[in-house]
This record gives C-alpha cells, sequence and structure tokens, in this order.
DNA sequence: TTGTTCATAGACAGATCTGTCTATGAACAA
DNA sequence: TTGTTCATAGACAGATCTGTCTATGAACAA
C-alpha cells in the first residue's frame, strides 16, 4: 500500500490510488490487479464503478480536473491583480508537481499514451487545456486586443516550465517560466 | 504497412517501422508482433539484434538522437548569426513534428511512458537535452555570463512551443515560441 | 559445388492482462 | 429478525505479450 486511502468507498478509493499509481509508473504499466490490491478493493467493485480500464482513465482524469478547478477556485480567491491572477496557476504547478514527484503534466501524459484523435483521453485533456485558457483569458480581459495574444504567450510559458519541471526533476523550470510570465505581463 | 523502408537490413528495418509507430500510438500501446509484422522481418531478428523490446526503444531514441544531432549539424551550417543559429532548433521542431503528426517529443514522451530515475531509456532522454542545451550555449557563448540564463529561457520556449504543438495538433505553438525566442535574444 | 552466414516463418512456453462470474459475508433498514 | 444492498475474494476464460527455439531457405564466398 502505497499511502493511507481516505475514503471508504470504492469508486473514490480506486481513483485517490491511480492518481498515485499512473503519474509514478505510467498508465499502460499498471495493470488492473495492481490498482485493486493497492487500492484494497473488489476487481468487481472496479468494474461496477468504471466499467473498464479506459473509462477509469477518463474518470481520473476527469476528477483531476475537477480537483484542478476547485483548487485554483481558492488559490485565486482575493488576488484582485490580473497578474496575480495568472501566476497562480504556476505556484500551482509547482505544488501539484511536488506531490507527484515531477512526473509532468497528467493531462499531456495522459495524452502520450493514449492518441489519437477523438480519443476520449484526448477530450478530456483538451477540456482541461480549454478551461486553464479561458481562467487567463478572463484575468486578461482588461488587457483588450491584446489578451488573446499573452494568453497564447502565458501558455507557452506554462507548457514549457511543466516540461522542464518533468525532464530535470526539478521545480526550477516551472520558477524560471512564472518570472518570464511577470515580465512579459508586466510590460 | 504504413509505408516502404528503405533499408535492406532487418535492425534498421526495425528502427524505422517503430519511428513511426510510437509516436503515433505510444511506446507500450505496441506489441512485438504488430512491430515485426510492419517491418516485414523475424520475431529471431529482432532479439538477435536488440535482445529484448525496452533495448529496442533505447535504440530507437539512440537512432533519433543521432539523427537529430546530424540534421541539426547540415541546417545549421553556413549559419553565422547566433540567434539563427538557436532558432534552427525551432524550425527544426516545425518540420520534425509534421512528419510525425505533431506527437510531441519523442524523449519526453519515452519518459512518460518509462519513467523511473536511472532507467536507461531517462538517459537516453537526458543525453539528448544535454546535447540541445550545449549547441545553444556554444551559440549563444557570447553573451558572456547572461548565456547560462539565456539558455535556460530558451528551454521553457521550445518545450512549451512542443508541448502546445502536440496538445493543439498544430504548428502555431512552436511559431509563437520561436518569435518569442527570437524576441528574448533580439533584445 | 559446397559450406557458411543470415534471415524467415511460425510453433511454443509462460507470464500477464482485461473482464466475467460465483459464492460469501458485512452493513443496515424495516 | 429478515431482506436488501453493497462489497469481497478469487477462480476462470480468453486474449495478448515477450521471448525462445526449431526447421528451412536464400545469398554468397571459396
Amino acid at each position: 500500500m502505497v499511502t493511507a486511502l481516505s475514503s471508504p468507498r470504492p469508486a473514490e478509493r480506486l481513483l485517490e490510488t491511480v492518481s498515485l499509481l499512473f503519474p509514478l509508473h505510467g498508465i499502460r504499466a499498471v495493470g488492473i490487479d495492481q490498482i485493486i490490491a493497492e487500492a484494497g478493493v473488489a476487481k468487481a467493485s472496479l468494474y461496477q464503478a468504471f466499467g473498464s480500464k479506459e473509462a477509469l482513465v477518463v474518470a481520473y482524469l476527469e476528477r483531476q480536473d475537477a480537483t484542478d478547478r476547485a483548487v485554483y477556485r481558492a488559490a485565486v480567491t482575493g488576488v484582485g491583480d490580473p497578474v496575480d491572477r495568472v501566476l497562480v496557476s504556476f505556484d500551482l504547478a509547482v505544488a501539484s508537481a511536488q506531490r507527484r514527484s515531477y512526473r509532468g503534466c497528467v493531462f499531456l501524459n495522459a495524452a502520450t499514451e493514449f492518441p489519437g484523435p477523438g480519443h476520449p483521453v484526448g477530450e478530456a485533456v483538451e477540456a482541461h487545456r480549454a478551461w486553464v485558457r479561458a481562467r487567463w483569458a478572463e484575468a486578461l480581459a482588461g488587457r483588450g486586443a491584446e489578451s488573446a495574444a499573452l494568453v497564447d504567450r502565458v501558455q507557452i510559458l506554462y507548457d514549457g516550465g511543466i516540461a522542464g519541471m518533468k525532464a530535470a526533476r526539478s521545480t526550477a523550470p516551472i520558477a524560471l517560466a512564472r518570472e518570464m510570465a511577470r515580465e512579459l505581463l508586466s510590460s
């Protein structure tokens, strides 16, 4: 058992478990039997709750998406400055990476293992990225015509910071990306 | 058969084949039987040449690394301006992405599927990234003390452009990253 | 022509993977 | 107490995966 699980409900225990196992080993590298053993859940409960491993993967991404949104909402509350609101995303990426031992972006990782356009995994990835961009666009709406271009640039920095963090197993790249975003938006 | 293979040698045919299949479907998603069928090679030849699937994966990364180095060397020949020499990397990323239908960075993808520090796949990834950084450092050596920091920033932009290209299945992000790198280095 | 080297086709073994099903028990409401 | 719901343990089926091995043939040098 990697860690103590908080929920008594099998579905939630499974989602907590794969949130640890998938980033650590890769999605396809982790079998059903390992998942249920670590979660302490019967195999029938997994198939009762999700129906298939692929559906479990999609649920895992949707749960991550929901968590990210809630965490962002909480973190951004009371932050009035538009630039700071954007930079919150970078700060949250640092915290999240440390929790998951620098395994990069959960969504891009899933897209790597389940490529192919139209795939439900790809759609979950797209939904998350669209939401992130929408938050930045919201924060930067005051820049008028310039704001869309700024969102594009912030995304380059954000994605680059996370990719570098993964490769280097260090928070330095995301910290640098944050600084570059700050400079970009302060000008 | 995805495409006509040029080499008659089994090892080379296998490497050409997985260079197409791995980015397209993911490494773990492609089985040995599919590889040898597409390559038109006997299974014994695969194990004779590489010994295991994992060794084939490492050889695939090393071949990609060698190809990238040769292509970069050729592309940079005669380019005198330091900034342009750095930007060549971005231009090559565009071309390479189009060939592989926007599947992102071969090395980061492999690191996603074979995580874990010390793993031979991870070492191949690290070697490639170090080489790329060394080329940029070389080009920017004239900036003196500033050059190391510039390399770090270029890497953020480069990684971000490639990640965005993969997610959006478009060259727009890498083109934007190139422009941001140009602005960074022109200041 | 003969012998050697290289590659092939594909059977086979053994492990592992996903998903189903059965029998059983725990929790709990009425 | 009784009946229902939910979950468990784990056998099982069938597919698939990696890796080995055997028998065979093609290419080619001497």
